[in-house]
DNA sequence: GATGAATGAGCTTTCATTCAT
DNA sequence: GATGAATGAAAGCTCATTCAT
């Protein structure tokens, strides 16, 4: 298996439709964090795919169609990664400094991905008030499964709400990796904020 | 002098310039709230506000400028009001507590504008990239300052950095309330959340 | 009474109406010239003007309206100076001379003026296929009433047509005239050409 | 090959690029002359190109550009054939004569084309003052040639300036045709014309 | 399946003109 | 008469999507 250098690319090879589908999304991803999610054309797109604008039809429902299938394969695959790392550690406290280890991995990993994360889904109305983010809710999940794993271990305090603490975290990466991807990438800071983040919320849900 | 119902309303009040202005201003951010900034059409947005579609280019540059005076306007106030009721409190964790209880009260007393600030403007590239949102690094250092005072005063840890708290606490909550509002506003839940950020993120960054 | 500066300003003084109706008309020699007649807007007039965009409406029927009253006052004054200057001299030769000389001396006397008669006027629709354009005839006839002269005198050919001679020589200055605006009224063409062409129309018409 | 009716239609089948390129050209003519170039519509010229509006946008860069490409097109072939017809005389004065009659006679066979060069091209401000007409130089330069040709053999008078001269006779020309056309092109009209100003002209430049 | 020329609905903005003051 | 804020019709152009080949 030749090494992939992205996500998209990735995912991708799974479905085995065509060479053509995971041509598209990757154009869609490398497009959307060029220009954002309104002033991508689909020509350009087709373009940056080396396929005719129609084909894009035959692959995808419509432009909205492809930054929602962006979105569910690569988190499928993120999801996936994350369970298997998290699997890998015992202690729950481990398990919360590796998830947002690889939250924050994962921008500098695909710089484009991430700024399509980040900055363009929430420019889709479709994508934020009509399409249920099903792989959203599994990935914040992640959280709630580990802070819960933590409170039967006695780690954790028992009167945190895991529906509660995953979206502060979440949040809390979120905004911090926005900062990161708008202020260009400033080295450094990515590690440095880890660090601090780990260190605030695991104090913060801490028992005794 | 007759209550206002919403922040917008009271902010232009200020500007006694003209009644048109105001009125297109709570237009805007009505039509933004219930559209969405990209399908909101600027002639709906005048019907709104009672005017002719020319008369919003009298009071306004373009669509863009909409968003951006709402912003900008309400944020102003916001701001001002923060630190107005700051500044009755002389204990650093007390501060803490009625921010995040004043930034999620903000919600639920304008829910359009709520929505705007948590949907709408991160759909104007310009917003996001070019335009350089002075009030809301203006809102972050509140956060930022409140830590200091409390780190001066021994309460909190030195080590915490103030700037990647404040984006941390900022993150939390903004994603509480987008979770909140695209979930149709549930009952309670915002002050269950309240309590257990303030929970969580006091104890994070305690000392001792 | 104080000396003018141009045409236009001359010509309105006659009308005793109101200083402001001259001052709109000189306004919109100046921002036709500049801008072109589509290019022009009406409150840039009134600005020039010094009036409120309203006034014009009181003074002018409308836009168009401003243009043929330019090119009426403007050309009716032309034709008196014109007829007195013509009638000094007895000779119909001397007078195709003077006729030339001062239909190109205009253009250099009035540049605005001359810009708007031969770049604008065009422009307008209503000026070229439905304002009849009586004072234009009359321009016109001034020169066909010269080759009468003449030919009655024995000095022109008497089966030249008036009527075609006179647009074959208003013709001929038009296009002279409008090259050296456009061309930036480069010094000295215009009175080569003044010989030039009295050279070619007078021999082209002359008895035996 | 089948006869044509109009010149566009002529060029037009040069480039075999598509009959929508050629069917837009025919079509903007027929508006620009029915219409005016500022009151022509866009979606009218589609229409009557029986083409979708957007189509126009695949072959031309704007409105303006129909004008211009109509112009070019149309002129590089009037010229083509002018030059032809001109090489088959050897006559100087036969030559002014035949361009005399050439220049009137394309008034009356292409109409609306002939209404496109006397009375819209001058609307679009880009072309007279920003697009270098280099066909119209060329066409002018026509003139001037024969001009030159004649000095050569003796037969104009070698102080006549082929610059002037050249102008001189187009803006004849060009103010006869425009007349004609206003005036519901009257028949007998143009012939009429044509000898007055052959005669003209000719005994204007003729030596000795 | 693939193409890409063609479509045409749709929208922001301008600006001549009006009219309440 | 004079004002100038307000009007609102109008139009060039874009671009996601289709469909004949």
């Amino acid at each position: 298996m030749r090494s992939k250098h992205n996500l998209v690319g990735s995912l991708a090879d799974e479905s085995q439709a065509s060479d053509k589908y995971r041509r598209i999304l990757e154009a869609g991803v490398k497009v959307f964090a060029r220009k954002g999610f309104h002033n991508a054309r689909v020509n350009e797109i087709a373009r940056e795919a080396g396929v005719a604008d129609g084909t894009i039809y035959i692959y995808f429902k419509n432009k909205d169609d492809i930054l929602i299938k962006i979105f569910e394969e690569s988190l499928a695959l993120i999801i996936a990664r994350l369970k298997t790392e998290l699997s890998r550690q015992t202690d729950a406290v481990a398990k919360v400094k590796l998830f947002i280890k690889m939250h924050l991995d994962l921008m500098k990993e695909d710089q484009a991905l991430g700024e399509v994360f980040q900055v363009e889904l929430r420019q889709s109305n479709k994508f934020m008030k009509e399409y249920l983010p099903q792989r959203y809710y599994d990935y914040l999940d992640v959280i709630a499964e580990i802070l819960r794993e933590g409170q039967k271990a006695g780690l954790f305090r028992p009167e945190i709400s895991p529906d509660i603490f995953k979206r502060a975290l979440f949040g809390a990466l979120d905004e911090i990796s926005l900062f990161w991807i708008l202020r260009n990438r400033e080295q450094g800071y990515l590690e440095n904020s880890r660090e601090q983040l780990a260190d605030i919320f695991l104090r913060g849900i801490a028992r005794g």
